[in-house]
RNA sequence: GCCUCUGUAGCUCAAUGGAAGAGCAUCUCCGUCCUAAGGAGCUGGUUGGGGGUUCGAGUCCCUCCAGGGGCACCA
């Protein structure tokens, strides 16, 4: 190989050296007065060499980051990883190695081919979370929280994977199935650590309107989906023999006077507390019923086609308003984490309660006419003696004891005392007022979202910095003692067995209370890798400060986020708890904005033929194989060009081949310009700058709003102009073509840094061309002197006109007029209307 | 089932309500002992279907069809 052909492994190898030296992307500049922007890639699993999915994303990320650098600004992109974990501490089992040793070994196996990558990354500030210099912080975090009242524990039915032997956060299971291995997820009662994200609901869901426009649809949905905020009312039921009122939540007051009968969540407390006053008899069926629904994994219970169950508590409840009795049954369709885990059921009106209703006989009562907003009338609807709605065989049933279907829809009231003829609107409201009024119920809001379950029985994770006392008392690591470090694994059993590994190590959890210096134990349970995750992009703001999580200063200077790349994947789980910690954080003082990332670009998955891809599958395209056969630049360019970075890509779809291809060519027009380093391009050919200028004009923005693939075909526009003014146009020696591709290099080098360097060089310029800066369009050669105008009649084109581009109406009008294809359409007709859009077009309407 | 987004050339995308376009791929030609690199050029469209508003609709409205995504006993 000569200097003469486009050699990327010689460019690679040309070059990593000097940007080692160059530092092109350090931040560690204080007295640096640019503008700053913060650019964040999701940070990875150490686990094993990257991956396609890997070099996509830092493909995308690195266009951002090196076009910010380009237009100017102070640009930090740094890069660490998300050590601790299942996976790693699986695979470390597995291979019966030391998870610490497994993990900072694969770390560096990642540093060395992200370098290669030629990420735009500021390789002085990695860190990783199994750090104890990062952990010591969540151990901080940790403390913060459980003196704002914001960590604490409870016993509760928690979500238990029966494989890896460990609790899952609600947000872990994914159909009733372990995120991580797909097994069948139970329920199983333990104490547990919880952070409190109830707290925040309202903030987390009303600061998603801020973020519009600048995070994904979809995963605002998805966020605003998982919050799940009803609102509605609190309505308080005397229950017959019970010592206090039982409260419910519903959205539908309006419904009330149609409550025929409660159901309670059979794992609640409250039903445990009914049965218990019941007869032996029902006693003993709850019991029996409890234990299966207790079995059940949470896929069966899941399922939506199962028929009812349910068992007669035999207590009764008193209706608020009209005093009457109604039963209490114990049924699992009713959650005992959500609402009161009881609610009123109003068969009539809503399906499940109506499946239920008419498994067990209970009574059904229409109090919606949801006949009346269809009609428009007030049909007289005449009832059986039970209130049900005895309607003529022409009308759409209103009947749900006989048809099966509820009436969820809106209509007028009926039966329901003072709230007949009301709308749903006007009757939520009355009875609001109705309910306060007489002081058994109010308005209220109830959430999906439940709080956080942070603790899991996992050696490698950050130790929960809590002491119990032999009296049972919790008493927090004193601030002085953090971090308090993992102990040795040597020895230790960290195969899953529900309870944590650290709990057999005697010599770490047996500590001195520090209150009294009294026998007590550590907690021997780690933290959720997620809590690790949630404020890491603080930690790269100073990640060497051994004295404070992040530095104040700082972060003012950097923080929040105005550009962060991951999957879609994190859609819900790192980023609402990313999200919640940052406003706890807020709360708290220490950092001056509520929302941690202010843009959010969601890359879609690398795929094959339509399917994922995986090794088990055997269709997965090594990366390592691409890079070697194209080299980095043509794989970095091939994944912008495949499409929209939100989009799924199918590698059968990207051609590095092709991408290799176009380097080559946009790299052999560095060898042409014949016009010196420095020569004035004005006076060059004027259809190439145009081009030229155009694409210094449109980058940009495309750039800005996502639309890389289209920047990736706008540079092969400019490639193919070029080549054109060289070969059969003014030349090589016209300044415009010198001008053209230096604009190509850097516009390349947001997305073949290699080869855009290479093409600087062969220009005559100094490293780095991350560093050379956008370049200014001159907007003089955008401008048209003149256009092309149409002139239709009655719509359809009939002529053209050349015409000066700041053209009069009137004069445009005139001139159109005298076309001879005009007026030969015209013919005898009137124009009876001339609409006149200068400089574009005329429409003649003839009538 | 409910909610939601998207349908323009084979693929990825453009087109303030005003002429339906670009890149890639395909194909043809030049080039070459052969192959490849390289170069030149041609194709390619009922803008998912139908209806409406408008002087004029890819663009706005309605409806149907197709695909993607999310939620799915959350009271």
């Amino acid at each position: 190989m000569t200097d003469e052909t486009y050699d990327f492994a010689r460019i690679q190898q040309r070059w990593l050296p000097v940007w080692d030296e160059l530092r092109p992307f350090a931040t560690d500049d204080e007295t640096d007065t640019r503008p700053r922007k913060y650019v964040l890639d999701m940070f990875p699993y150490p686990s094993g060499d990257l991956h396609m999915g890997h070099a996509e994303s830092y493909a995308y990320g690195d266009v951002l980051a090196r076009y910010w650098r380009q237009q100017g600004f102070n640009v930090l992109h740094p890069i660490g990883w998300d050590s601790f974990g299942l996976p790693a501490e699986n695979a470390a089992i597995k291979r019966g190695a030391d998870p610490k040793e497994w993990t900072e070994a694969n770390i560096e196996q990642h540093k060395r081919s992200m370098r290669l990558y030629a990420t735009a990354f500021d390789w002085d500030r990695i860190l990783h979370t199994s750090d104890p210099s990062y952990y010591k912080w969540n151990q901080w975090l940790f403390l913060e929280m459980y003196k704002a009242g914001l960590a604490y524990r409870k016993p509760s039915n928690v979500n238990w994977c029966p494989k890896d032997q460990t609790v899952l956060a609600n947000e872990q299971v994914i159909g009733g199935l372990c995120e991580r291995c797909d097994t069948p997820v139970v329920k199983k009662k333990l104490t547990q650590w919880y952070f409190k994200i109830t707290d925040y609901a309202d903030r987390l869901l009303d600061d998603l309107n801020q973020l519009e426009g600048r995070w994904p649809e979809k995963v605002l949905r998805m966020q605003r989906n998982w919050i799940g905020r009803s609102e509605g009312a609190e309505v308080e039921f005397e229950i017959e023999g019970h010592h206090s009122r039982v409260p419910v939540f519903t959205t539908r007051p309006d419904t009330l006077y149609g409550a025929t009968f409660m159901v309670v969540a059979p794992d609640s407390d409250l039903a445990a507390e009914l049965a218990a006053g019941a007869s032996p008899e029902v006693r003993m069926r709850f019991q029996d019923y409890l234990e299966s629904v207790g079995r059940m994994t949470e896929i069966d219970r899941q399922s939506t086609e199962r028929p009812k169950t349910g068992v007669d508590l035999g207590r009764f409840a008193i209706h608020p308003l009209t005093g009457e009795r109604m039963p209490v049954w114990a049924a699992d369709y009713v959650l005992a984490d959500y609402g009161h885990g009881a609610v009123m059921a109003v068969p009539a009106h809503d399906q499940r309660d109506l499946d239920f209703a008419r498994a067990f006989d209970l009574p059904i009562k229409v109090v919606v006419d949801t006949l009346a907003p269809v009609t428009g009338v007030m049909p007289t609807i005449p009832l059986d003696e039970h209130g049900n709605a005895v309607l003529p065989e022409d009308l759409p049933p209103l009947d749900p004891a006989s048809t099966g279907v509820a009436l969820p829809g809106e209509g007028r009231m009926i039966n329901s005392g003072e709230l007949d003829g009301l709308s749903k609107q006007h009757a939520i409201g009355r009875m609001i007022q109705l309910l306060e009024r007489k002081g058994v119920g109010r308005a209220a809001k109830s959430f999906r979202l439940r709080d956080w379950l942070v603790s899991r029985q996992r050696y490698w994770g950050t130790p929960i910095p809590i002491i119990h006392t032999a009296d049972g008392q919790e008493v927090p690591v004193p601030y002085e003692q953090l971090p308090v470090t993992l102990p040795d694994s040597h020895g230790l059993d960290l195969s899953p067995k529900g309870s944590s590994p650290l709990g057999a190590a005697e010599d770490w959890v047996n500590v001195p209370s520090p209150i009294d210096g009294t026998p007590a134990r550590r907690d021997a349970d780690t933290m959720d890798t997620f809590v690790d995750s949630s404020w890491y992009y603080l930690r790269f703001l100073s990640p060497n400060d051994d004295t404070q999580p992040f530095d104040k200063e700082q972060v003012e200077r950097w923080a929040p986020v105005d550009r962060y790349v991951g999957g879609v994947e994190h859609a819900i789980l790192h980023l609402l708890y990313a999200r919640f910690i940052t406003k706890v954080l807020f709360d708290m003082g220490h950092v001056p904005f509520t929302e941690p990332f202010e843009s959010l670009l969601n890359q879609g998955m690398v795929i094959l033929d339509g399917g994922k891809m995986s090794k088990s599958k055997g269709n997965l395209v090594e990366l390592s194989d691409e890079l070697e056969k194209h080299g980095v630049d043509a794989v970095r360019l091939a994944m912008s060009f495949a499409g929209p970075p939100e989009d799924d890509i199918d590698w059968r779809d990207v051609s590095p081949a092709g991408a290799q291809k176009f380097l080559a060519r946009a790299w052999r027009l560095s060898k042409e310009p014949l016009a010196k380093r420095g020569t004035d391009p004005k006076g060059g050919d004027r259809g190439l700058r145009r081009e030229t200028h155009r694409f210094l004009a449109d980058a940009p923005g495309l750039v800005e709003s996502l639309k890389f693939n289209v920047v990736v075909a706008r540079l092969m526009e400019l490639t193919n102009a070029t080549r054109k003014t060289v070969d059969s146009g003014a030349g090589a020696a016209d300044p415009a073509v010198r001008e053209a591709v230096e604009t190509i290099a850097l516009g390349l080098s947001l997305f073949a840094p290699y080869t855009a360097e290479d093409m600087w060089a062969n220009l005559g310029h100094e490293p780095s061309v991350a560093n050379a800066g956008w370049r200014e369009p001159d907007r003089s050669l955008l401008v048209e002197q003149s256009t092309t105008a149409i002139v239709q009649v009655n719509g359809k084109v009939r002529d053209r006109v050349e015409v000066p581009v700041d053209i009069a109406d009137a004069e445009l009008e005139r001139r159109a007029r005298e076309l001879p294809g005009v007026a030969r359409s015209i013919g005898d007709g009137v124009v009876r209307h001339v609409v006149v859009r200068a400089p574009k077009l005329v429409n003649f309407v003839v009538g």
